[in-house]
DNA sequence: CGACAAAAAATTTGATCATATTATCGCCCG
DNA sequence: CGGGCGATAATATGATCAAATTTTTTGTCG
């Protein structure tokens, strides 16, 4: 799946030695641009790092990021195609905004993809596998109890995906994706006006759920995990 | 919403000459070039001009419709994140094979997202609406009676997404657009297979349960007509 | 002497950039 | 308050560089 490292072709020790120091991480220092300037652009939506409305320029990013503007409208190109950007009829791209309708889509589309990831992942994970989740839900708290609302934000989606990613699925994990796309920059400003004392989930539950080899009791704690974020947006903006 | 055409620049008559001489539709025209390439190439997806497994290079693209290659590298990054397209590791594209593993995930998630479309339609739909969709369902049946494959496969996909149109959904319609991507080529070759005559539908009570304004019943139908496509397919491949 | 395999050159294809072109927006003036 | 003018940002192209595949060459072994 990954770019494997071009140990085929004549690389040298030497030329290993100039990569390394020209670019800053020599783990996946081989990345396209594009894909580099896809995943900064990505995170900041996901995490909410960028405000619902807020405009996303070609130019500003060639400025903020130093590459040349093919890379960037590539990326732009494709978080537009995954919802994450918007295209604003007269060439302008923007971070979507969410009405009642469009949440109650959301709501939809994650209670009927979610749990089926969790229980397609859960027939087949490992007890190790386990292990690493429950050390992420770890994580998930200890952000929870520091207030870090973008630690949180970060390490719940690890949980979720990481579980996710066991379901070997290549239709429905990316629908997922795309989902917490559009409910990022929302879940943001939740959790920045609520903080992270007010958030709770099923984490417990599902590793529980894992651990007794249950897929149907797995599918059950991540919809109520689910339910629990969309219930505080419900009642903080009066969509029932 | 478009791109209006430029008539506020100091067009004249003669350079409008030029450019419905030298591009085919005058309506048209003037859309962006990477949104050219990218319908150019959907289409082919979609209707199953383009076998599972087949590698879709850009040089081939630049050749074939006469652009440069930016647009066309924005048109298959776009067609790559919808699904349309698969990334092969050594930066090649080509159109997405299936497993019965992929098969059983689509099958979850059409049947999961396209009711909802048309259990929202329902509510909304207009009888003059409703009478289009029936235009469009004799064009079905007339390409299905005359043993046109490619001609079924574009009406079917008409009928279905100008019903779900109505539905007025920015979140679930592009679902179910990467989805129907994903069928396209695997279904082109099962009609070809059995031909237009052992394909049967639903239309007819879709159109029945939304002139009864009763959303529960077409989203019934539309499950029921999916279903019927899936078990030819399944029998064909032996995907049980 | 022929055939297979490994290595190297050549061609093809993809990625990035700098630049020219074109459309859109904001502003100023009538 | 509306229409033209300049600034700004997006689109599209051709050129250049890098990587991967294919073809050719070469050497060795049967």
């Amino acid at each position: 799946m990954c770019r494997l490292p071009a140990s085929s072709t004549g690389i040298t020790l030497h030329k290993m030695a100039l990569m390394s120091a020209q670019k800053k991480s020599a783990v996946k220092a081989n990345l396209p641009a594009h894909e580099v300037v896809y995943r900064k652009i990505r995170d900041k939506v996901l995490f909410g790092k960028l405000k619902p409305g807020q405009a996303v320029t070609i130019q500003g990013l060639v400025d903020e990021i130093q590459v040349s503007m093919t890379p960037v409208r590539e990326a732009i190109r494709r978080l537009t195609a995954e919802g994450a950007l918007v295209n604003q009829g007269n060439r302008r791209v923007s971070v979507p905004q969410m009405g009642a309708g469009r949440f109650a889509e959301l709501v939809f589309a994650r209670q009927s993809i979610e749990p089926e990831l969790a229980r397609l992942a859960a027939r087949v994970i490992k007890d190790k596998e386990i292990d690493e989740l429950a050390g992420i839900d770890q994580r998930v708290n200890a952000a929870m109890d520091a207030g870090d609302v973008s630690g949180y934000m970060q390490e719940n989606h690890s949980f979720h995906f990481t579980l996710y990613a066991h379901a070997d699925s290549e239709i429905l994990l990316p629908l997922a994706e795309t989902l917490w796309l559009r409910y990022g920059p929302l879940y943001r400003i939740i959790c920045g006006k609520y903080g992270t004392g007010s958030m709770v989930d099923q984490h417990e539950e599902t590793l529980q759920a894992l651990r007794d080899r249950d897929a149907d009791a797995a599918a059950q704690a991540i919809l109520n995990d689910i339910e629990q974020g969309f219930e505080i947006v419900r009642t903080d903006y009066g969509w029932s």
